[in-house]
Order: structure tokens, then sequence, then C-alpha cells
DNA sequence: GTCTATACTACGATAGAC
DNA sequence: GTCTATCGTAGTATAGAC
């Protein structure tokens, strides 16, 4: 399996080095595989990098699958459940920042937020838009708030749950700490869905300032 | 002021090709010099690199100076007094992250948050240590909480307010967008105020339950 | 201080042997 | 399918003219 060999590589060198930094030559050496294979498999490192981002997605979406899926079937009214499953999907996402075997996918896809190329609209099309989408309805769902503003919520909720990888090095720093461990993990994901649970009350109260009253 | 202008060229090309992706060459070029004018005055990529950095934690120190300042003098027991400069220090945070002026210097700091080299050294010494921790130090005096969590906290807001830039990409789209306009930045704004409010809320009604009896 | 020349290495692409 | 060999074109670094 070379071009299965060679995926599991370039997904981690390209999520590292960026597509210009990382070297065909170094790919497919760790590959145990000569550079010409990744012409003859995909075309070219430009084909390499849009089939690391097509695969990314793939993985994403699987492993988001079983809390994603079952949103559309929560009720416009039933805030309740949207909220509960706005907290599951969070929690799965805190896990997955904070762990070190998916931070080439988080570096990948972050690199494709600030710089969107090619590789942006197949990670968007295959994973990004089917959750952001989803998240945004959660949210007017739970809230009462506008599409717009869960739009911008939504952002900032994933934003947040980010914010061990993308703060990483403060993070670690600031703890005092090298790497996440079990129990910094589990403070981290208790603050984030503390903090899931008072935005979206915060944003609720806004929408039905009658029922405060 | 040759050093000058390949320092100004070399940030834009860093921020956006990263170490490694950026030539030396299109840098002098850009900056209508030669090459080896880099490795006079800077000793060679690598010296330009830090000092990038340093000029960038330079920069964004001065930028905050105004709000992060005064940030010391605040009494332990003034949660009010912490909380407004919180919001004084997020809005201004919010403003530079959907302002396309300063991207350069987010994806710079982005990438070596993840991926830190000794460029980070500088950044983290120059800024962010300073401002993070000035950031849990105001989050203790306006929620009464920990260390530990305040540290964690500080990073989920600061993780919200680079939203706009960690997920540009997606939430342009969500938007419908194809830039920041002066309409959505205000909106961007408002939510994460609200947000910031919300989640001392919940903190603070979280360590010191007596108060809500 | 700044440039031009050049040296050297590494890159990605490709042709052709197996 | 996979590899070796090679080509052309970047890359950084350096020496030396001005």
């Amino acid at each position: 399996m070379t071009p299965n060999r060679l995926l599991d590589v370039a997904i981690a060198a390209f999520g590292y080095h960026g597509l210009e930094g990382a070297s065909t030559r170094q790919i497919a050496g760790a590959a145990d595989s000569a550079m010409s294979a990744i012409t003859y498999h995909y075309g070219g490192k430009e084909g390499l990098y849009l089939a690391a981002a097509d695969r990314i997605a793939e993985t994403l979406a699987e492993g988001m699958a079983v809390h994603v899926d079952g949103a559309d079937t929560i009720a416009p009214g039933d805030c309740l459940a949207a909220r509960a499953k706005l907290q599951a999907i969070f929690r799965l996402l805190s896990e997955k920042m904070t762990d070190d075997g998916t931070a080439d996918h988080s570096r990948f896809i972050l690199r494709e937020q600030m710089n969107p190329t090619a590789a942006f609209d197949r990670i968007y099309d295959g994973f990004l838009e089917h959750i952001f989408g989803t998240l945004a309805t959660l949210v007017v769902i739970a809230t009462g708030a506008d599409r717009r503003t869960a739009a911008i919520v939504t952002s900032a909720l994933v934003g947040q749950a980010m914010s061990p990888r993308s703060s990483k090095a403060s993070l670690l720093r600031q703890l005092g700490l090298r790497h996440y461990d079990a129990e910094i993990r589990a403070a981290i994901q208790s603050c984030l869905a503390a903090n899931v649970d008072a935005m979206l009350d915060g944003l609720a109260a806004n929408n039905r300032p009658k029922d405060l009253s």
C-alpha cells in the first residue's frame, strides 16, 4: 500500500511544514519509497496535497459523525436537546484539541482557514460546511438567535474549543507544563463546557428578555 | 533604510508562507534590494526571521500598551474594574482580529504557537507572557477563580477573540461574505463582548455560589 | 552599505530500466 | 507499480567590486 503510506506521511509533513515547506523527497523517504511514486500515484506534489485534504476531511467527518448525525432530527422548539447536542459536540472537539494524535489535521486546517487554497474547498465541502452549519442551527434552536448571530457565535465557540491548539505554547507555559496530561485535559474540558453553557445562557437571555422579567 | 524595508517585507512573507516557504530572493526583491543585504544586515534567513519575531512582539506590545498598562493598578477586590478592563482589552483584540492589516502578525504567531521555534521565545517574552499573565490576573480578580482555571479561561477567551482569524474562511462562507466589512465587524465585536460577560458571569457564579442563594 | 557574480545544495518533474 | 538517473530551476550563502 505505497499510496496509503505516502498519504499518511504527507498529512504529517504538510500539517507541520505546509505545502511549500514540505519536500516530496522527505515524504517519499519517510514512507520508504521513491519520490517518483508521488508522481505516479498522485500526479505530483499538488495532487498529494489535495489528496491529503480529502483524507483529512473524510477522517474528521467520520470522527464526528456519531454526534453530528443525530442533530438534524432535533425539533426547532427543543432547546434542551439542542443544548445537550452542542455540549456533546464541543466535548468531543475539546478532547480532540488536546490530543497530539490529531495535531496535524488541526494545523493543516488552520493554515487553510487563514490562507485558503484549492484544498480548503475540499475540506469545507467535505466536513466544515456540515459541522458549522449543524452547530449554527443548534445555536439557533437553543437560543433563539438569528442566523447571522448564530454563525458568529458558532465560530467563537469553535475558536475557544481550538484554543488548546491555537494558543498551545502560551497556555502550556502559563500552566508550567510541557504537554497536556490527563488532569489538565479534564480541567480544560470542564472549563469549556461551563463556558458553552454560559455563552448559550447569555445569548438566550438576550433573545427572550420576557422570560427574565 | 534597507534593513527596515527588508523587515517589513519579511514579516509579510514569513507570515504568509512561513519560514520554510518564504524565499530570501523574493523578500529582497520586494524590498528593492539584493539578497545579500539580508546576510549583511541580519546574518541570513534565520536571523531575519528572528528579527521579524522581535519586531512583531514590539509592535503588538506597543499596540496593546494603552489598555494593558493600567491593569496592574487594579486592586485585588475590584472585580468591576477588572471586568471593565477585560472588556476593553478584548474589544481591542477583536478589532485587530478583523483587520486585514495585522493578519501577518496573527499568522506568524499562530504558526509559532502550534510549532514553537526559537522565534516563539522572543514573542512570548516580549509580549505574550505579559498579556496572558495580565489577562489571567484580571480573570482571577473578576471572578475569584483559581490561577489554573483563570489561565485556561484566558486561553479560551483569546481563542474566541481570534476566531475571526482562525476560522476566517469558514466564517466568511457561512456569512456569505468575501471580506469582513464594517457592519459585520461591529456584529462580531458585540457578540464577543456579550460572550466575555457571559463567561465571566458563569465563572464568578461557580466561585461564589453564596451570592446566588 | 549595497550590489553583482558565482558556488553549492535541494527542490520537483520526468524518462526509462526493471 | 516501483525504482534509479538525470534535468532544469529554485533555494541560501559567500566572495569581491564599487
